[in-house]
DNA sequence: TAACTAGTTTATAATCATTCTAAACTACTT
DNA sequence: AAGTAGTTTAGAATGATTATAAACTAGTTA
């Protein structure tokens, strides 16, 4: 057993997630970097299928990854509305997006500030703030 | 024929798109409104279904939807990914977004300001900053 | 260790929005 | 009146996601 899967075994349990196999694997591909990841359920597919001999089926794939979401591991973004991704970064922050390329990029919380915000409509509060800055090539 | 018939059939043979029966209802049903509306193909074919004798096909609605899109008359909202939310403001503008309805509301450009902009990834430029406020109730 | 139970995984089917297809139809031109 | 290019249409196809239900497994208890 390597160091980091004895993290996430530990990061499991305290979360109330049985830690199996395919969870400790997700956890490594996801988690195991220096930089937040951005990805495509398809991606994730790709990935394991790649740096993994064990299958992981497409359904634990959707499952854990929502499982993650909702302990609040992963945050899910919705642009350009065909495919959800997922970011390990969990944090309220922005992104530039690529139209071209599909691209996202995260954007560090200090380099953008809301000046002036706008009052919600009667009985409703905000509870997050989120600019996409659509980008393409100069 | 109705005075708003003879404008779309005006504004849509300037836009290079014949005038059909179809593409004229769906002006009705999209443009003659005082406030700025937004929908989902769904809404479109209910209101068409409600509103209308005339059958509209599905497919006639998407490829509509998608013309006008084109010409710049309406504009498409991605949010909460599940489906494409079109807008007939099609100015750039920020939005409420109600996670519990999936309620979208216009926000006044006016209301919001945008401080400090961030700086683009080499070589991109920056084209379009969309907000969204997720709200909640109180 | 053996047996139990609730939580998981899995392949597959189902769903739902959207796009494709190809045949029938129609606006506009000549 | 005929021609042709653009449109509409029903239905099939696609692709992401979710549901299903049977097989499997982690953790508990005896």
């Amino acid at each position: 057993m390597t160091n980091s899967e004895a993290i996430y075994i530990e990061k499991l349990r305290n979360s109330g997630l049985r830690p199996t196999k395919q969870r400790i694997r997700i956890c490594e591909v996801l988690f195991n970097r220096e930089k937040t990841f951005h990805f495509s359920i398809n991606d994730l597919m790709k990935i394991i299928q790649t740096k993994t001999n064990e299958k992981i089926s497409l359904a634990t794939a959707y499952n854990t990854v929502h499982a993650f979401k909702k302990k609040g591991y992963l945050k899910e973004i919705n642009i350009g509305n065909e495919i959800s991704y997922f970011d390990t970064n969990t944090q309220s922050h922005h992104h530039f997006y690529d139209n071209q390329t599909k691209e996202l990029v995260d954007i560090n919380s200090g380099d953008v500030e809301i000046k002036k915000i706008p009052t919600p409509p009667n009985g409703k509060k905000i509870i997050d703030a989120e600019i996409t800055f659509k980008i393409s090539k100069e």
